[in-house]
DNA sequence: TGATATTCATGAAACGTTTCATGGAATATG
DNA sequence: CATATTCCATGAAACGTTTCATGAATATCA
């Protein structure tokens, strides 16, 4: 390791500046110290170049100012803005972030918790897919999405909230038979309740709707054959659709341009997430977007707060409806 | 930090196994061992859930296995999946990433550049776009798709190639008169050589071309100028267009349209990068496509390898094209 | 002025690991 | 059987920091 030889350490720093090593402590620390002494330590400081060692400091105070983000990985632009954000939140507490990417694979979750507590991180952040994970119940835990057990705090987008407000937004835009379409083997999970808040608004509103559910793997041409069993002489026995994530109403987008389906003049589509195309242009679909900036700093604020026991285990945070253009303005 | 009260530590493991502390040290280490005694040791480690903690051995060693990726953002789909790759080529390595987001702010990037000092990183991969960074040459060093100076190995797509290859199959498809366009001030770095790649081609096929070429913080209207100066009675100029990035290229197809133009119809697009809607749906335009996985690969085993002056000072990997549906088929 | 309180630099200990010189036991060699 | 050799566990030192008890010097008060 080329690394510089040897950079100096406080010892040199001390022995230039003429005071004791603690001293030089103090000075780095932003401690009270004497005028005349520390103006000598700065000066040696700056002569030799001094920059503190954090190994020396995580072995001595038992923490390393670092919380590990366990997340299936960063191509999901939704992973990706949570990513973001969070190690922006994380930056301004002067901390770093250790990055476990799962991929979905539940082995590799288990060694990231076994390779993390080796590391002496301050805390985890999880957005796991897994419901059986082990979780340590000696390192400050937060997840994001997926609720445990009440000792585990858990922060997540209102995703009852957000499904109401599709339906809500679909009704307004005079549609008058609905559809939820989804994916994924989330049923124990936040997300899930994107479907109660959709059903639970259709039926106090009186709007007549069905609800398509497809567990991970199922092969997406199922939703091409619901599609096409309820279409008659080109018409889509649906006037509005609520999609589980933009991903997936992307993906429905295509199918029923395919179909010869005009959105949104003949079939409106909602989404959820709040994806934009490149991550700055304009939505992709219209959307219910995930206060994900929001959902970081409270994860991060959470994972950091001394006294976990006495912080709510669920925490839903407030979405919003956007137009990007599958959808009447 | 509620960090277990205490963690085990090898002093004891050895107190339990009845063992020297060494002892335990090299069977944790995979090191030789006589059989008993690893057997004493490994059933103590078992007993007592003890995980080596990485600050000593950080300490002790004056090595982190971490390695420092400092990068615009995560946002941008190019550098999600280029975080994602190294971050494999890392952990395959046993390797740890730091992850210094710069949100291209120069003064960030010093800072970041002293806290990985601070944190001995055992080697950076950097991706600047501060011409006037300073390197430190202490501590491995590796850019990706900036180029310093001989001394600072730099790893980028086959840029010029790119370029080429873009013009040839603009030809290939039969077009007659083609554009390049880009955006920001990449004068001196390796995405530079996407026009000159492309300019060569067209001046070997003798296929006339334009360069449309805007510094960064131009207002984007300035396209929009370009390309309607270049209309008449509803046809467009050109009809072939190559563009610097697929973020430009969407942005440029929109306008396109807005202008009554068909494409691929009418103007045939090609853009660079080969980014794919979620990050795993099919590609947004018809593209050249980095390649990031080699990339990142190349920069890992780059940035580790002891030798760092025997390496090459620029590695250029080749792309390939991918039909996205913004060019004939 | 003398006694007490306050401030703050000092020196040493401790954090958990790796590594190195030491030497005892077992094995090989003559 | 004596000597040389190998093997490998041991104990201690070292990495760079923070922190704590100590005590000297200064400030406060009667």
């Amino acid at each position: 390791m080329a690394k510089g030889k040897s950079m100096p350490t406080m010892a040199d720093v001390a022995r230039e500046a003429g005071v004791a090593l603690g001293t030089v402590s103090r000075v780095v620390n932003g401690q009270q110290v004497g005028g005349e002494f520390k103006e000598k330590v700065e000066a040696a400081i700056q002569h030799l170049g001094y920059q503190y060692n954090a190994s020396g400091r995580n072995l001595r105070t038992d923490r390393t100012n670092t919380i590990a983000l366990i997340i299936p990985n960063t191509i999901n632009p939704y992973f990706a803005l949570l990513v973001h954000h969070i190690n922006i939140a994380l930056e301004k507490r002067n901390y770093r972030m250790l990055l476990c990417f799962t991929e979905y694979d539940r082995n590799r979750e288990m060694e990231f918790i076994q390779m993390v507590r080796q590391n002496r991180v301050d805390g985890i952040i999880a957005l796991t897919y897994n419901p059986s994970l082990n979780i340590p119940d000696d390192i400050p835990f937060v997840t994001i999405d997926r609720f445990f057990s009440v000792s585990v705090p858990c922060i997540a987008a209102d995703n009852f909230g957000g499904g109401w407000l599709a339906a809500k937004k679909l009704r307004e835009f005079g549609c008058k038979n609905v559809a939820f379409i989804r994916i994924g083997s989330t049923l124990t999970n936040e997300p899930s309740k994107r479907k109660d808040g959709f059903v639970s608004a259709c039926v106090e509103m009186g709007l007549p709707f069905e609800v398509m559910a497809l567990e991970d793997g199922a092969p997406f041409s199922q939703f091409e054959d619901f599609l096409t069993s309820h279409m008659e002489n080109g018409q889509l026995a649906f006037d509005g659709l609520f999609v589980g994530t933009d991903s997936l109403a992307w993906q429905i987008i295509q199918v029923l341009k395919r179909l010869g389906l005009g959105v949104p003049e003949d079939v409106q589509v909602i989404g959820f997430d709040g994806i934009r195309m490149f991550g700055d242009l304009s939505p992709v679909v219209s959307t219910i977007v995930q206060p994900v900036q929001e959902i970081a700093e409270a994860s991060v604020s959470t994972v950091l707060s001394k006294h976990l026991s006495n912080v709510p285990s669920l925490i839903c945070l407030p979405v919003q409806y956007t137009y990007g253009g599958t959808t009447r303005e």
